[in-house]
DNA sequence: CTCACTTAGTAAATTCATTGGAATAAGTTA
DNA sequence: TAACTTATTCCAATGAATTTACTAAGTGAG
């Protein structure tokens, strides 16, 4: 049903070790070669030159000597933040978001290309050129999230509805025409990659990010790895039927998570049965929910119910301890955790509400494309746990 | 947030390729060295002397030669199935069942212990010396599955309310009276294991194996891997609410999946709908069915509808191709999967559905005994894919 | 029947990343 | 200043995979 596993050779040994050891600076800050001889449980020999290369790649730097406690005082090590820049892109529904960022997720640069309706693919040459233009660190790759069904492995766009895309294979493209690795994902598998990268619980092995904007979509990590799904539709939660007798979806059926919890639905209604000179936005709804707003309280909290109840089965099933909701809709904060924490206790077992830690990103708008670009450092120098 | 990965040193890599090996002819069936080495990408050089040893060990024989295909004839490696016995344990609610199978899952010993009340520990010393007493082959160890929360890692059943056992160091336990590699893991899990290493879908990377008995439970494998979760709650899935206003269950809130489609609702709701003079039992339920029962048949059909619904949120959470049902309620077949998988239809995306198979284990009553000794398989055999 | 050819498997020499022990560097403490 | 610590590097040894050469055992053409 499947091939076996790669086998070990010396040189993917010496890669691992490698990686391990870069790894070990990355999260460590400023960390000491006997340290991460330690901590790695290699020889100080093996960790003296791995890091001999590193420094030559310029990827790792000497930063100075710890304090002595008695002895010879250690050299102490760490990344060199901007010893790689890594281009990420979002790409969204009316336009092309990229951004170039270091080795730690710090943004160096931000280009925005708002769809014509044209060609995407030309665009999107024209972000990235626009992007490679401005730089001038060595390029580490390129990482792309995008809607629709993906093949992450075969770096295919199997299916983007929007974007007129239909097996399109993306990474091969890219890749001849920069001659960079290239890697694409799902926007919604992207999201979690960013929380799992550069999150408050980076490295947490199992996590479920909740993307809530025009649709809602779930990344997910199981085991430290992402889920992609033997289809790579993993993480389809909007279409969850949570009222059975609810209203129609754009897929068919009725009464789907995202006719009562997307952004746009919320929006749709507050039009509806609050009208206003403006349409509804998001920052309307702040502005609301600090004065107190009843009509739209009400209705976030029914957003807030339906929401509990999709995540009571999500970590009914998965037990993952971080649950963190992202995309438009996150940035109410606690005005949408708080009851959305009361629905979830009605909803789930006692002992696994207990075991569930339900938060806010903290990566804003910059999630898609931070994600994309963690896709190279995963990939490319193995930040990422087994 | 957790460790490192291991480094990579020249006896792990030994090891791997050791497994790689046996891994390959335990899935080859009859395989030449030169068929391995293809397989494995390992030179032929390698898998010489990694064959040499598994002969050595009496794991693998030599089963005769190939026909030519003009040069000189290969000769065929197989495992030798009963080169090592597994103890296979199932800690069931009133009884403990325990099997002994060759490497192939192939039942050679079974026995059975009904819980007197009294100590279940002894009790369970008692099934494992009668197993041991009647084997002569290598035992390779014992794995054990059981109801509650298991910290597989630590081999500690951390709860088993039925049992009365907290914090029970199990795996220390077992290992120090009968000197042999204990594992142990939760029953729902060890379905899963079942279903991934014997059954009819057997290494595929990503299944759910949903058990309806008692209660309800899931096993889960994503990317190949077990889904332990965070607090080794995954999988309970019998608790998520289908039924917004439903029945009271034992979990305290309303509507639970539990309530309207385990084995033991069903039979609770025909004894009231239905009387007859003995209690209902599966059989009967067959027997009624195959009579076109409309009571009976509008029961069981109401129970595959929300089952549908509840395998209708994994799918559309994990997208996983293989749903595979388990437990006694499985023993119906097809007149339970035929309105599931109608039900499936109505609630999750079309694209999902069509990527989806849900079919009966063929694993039978055996299934948690099998799946524990397959955590000897896979942990120490790594007969496991990565 | 013999010779050229093919394929399977083994043996010996080579490679090279890890290992282990000794040497060196650079401090602290008595 | 001497003894001790701790960090790091140097160097020879190890051992698993690889490379290359070789043997084994068949097929098929003439």
């Amino acid at each position: 049903m499947q091939g076996l596993p790669k086998k070990a050779s010396r040189e993917q040994s010496k890669l691992h070790n490698y990686r391990l050891v870069f790894k070990a600076i990355y999260d460590g800050g400023a960390i000491s070669r006997v340290d991460v001889a330690r901590l790695t449980n290699l020889t100080p020999t093996t960790v003296s030159s791995n890091v001999a290369i590193l420094l030559d790649e310029g990827l790792v730097q000497e930063v100075g000597l710890a304090p002595s406690g008695g002895g010879k005082p250690a050299t102490l090590l760490s990344v060199l933040d901007d010893g790689r820049h890594l281009i990420g892109l979002d790409v969204a529904g009316h336009e092309l978001r990229g951004t170039i960022i270091n080795l730690r997720g710090a943004i160096r640069q931000r280009q925005t290309l708002a769809l014509n309706g044209g060609n995407v693919l030309e665009q999107l040459y024209q972000l990235i050129d626009q992007l490679l233009a401005n730089t001038h660190n060595p390029v580490l790759g390129i990482g792309i999230g995008a809607p629709g069904v993906i093949n992450t492995t075969a770096g295919v766009v199997q299916q983007a509805v929007n974007l007129g895309w239909h097996n399109l294979a993306l990474r091969d493209l890219l890749g001849k025409r920069y001659g960079l690795p290239v890697y694409l994902a799902n926007d919604s598998h992207v999201t979690a990659i960013a929380e799992h990268t550069f999150g408050s619980q980076r490295n947490a092995p199992n996590l479920v990010v909740i993307n809530i904007g025009l649709g809602i979509g779930a990344g997910i990590f199981i085991n430290g790895r992402i889920v992609g799904g033997d289809a790579w539709g993993a993480g389809e939660i909007g279409h969850v039927v949570v009222q059975p007798n609810g209203i129609l979806c754009r897929c068919g059926h009725y009464g789907c998570l995202e006719t009562v919890a997307s952004t746009s639905a919320l929006l749709t209604k507050l039009d509806a049965s609050l009208p206003q000179a403006e349409p509804w936005t998001i920052a309307a709804i702040q502005t609301a929910l600090a004065n107190n707003e009843p009509t739209v309280r009400a209705i976030i909290d029914e957003a807030a119910h339906y929401l509990g109840i999709a995540i009571a089965n999500v970590v009914g099933l998965l037990n993952a301890q971080f649950v963190i909701l992202a995309g438009s809709l996150a940035q109410l904060g606690n005005d949408l955790l708080q009851p959305l924490r009361r629905s979830l206790a009605h909803h789930a077992l006692q002992t696994l509400v207990a075991a569930t830690d339900v938060q806010v990103s903290t990566l804003g708008s910059d999630i898609v494309t931070l994600g994309a670009a963690a896709l190279l450092l995963a990939n490319e120098l193995g930040i990422v746990r087994d």
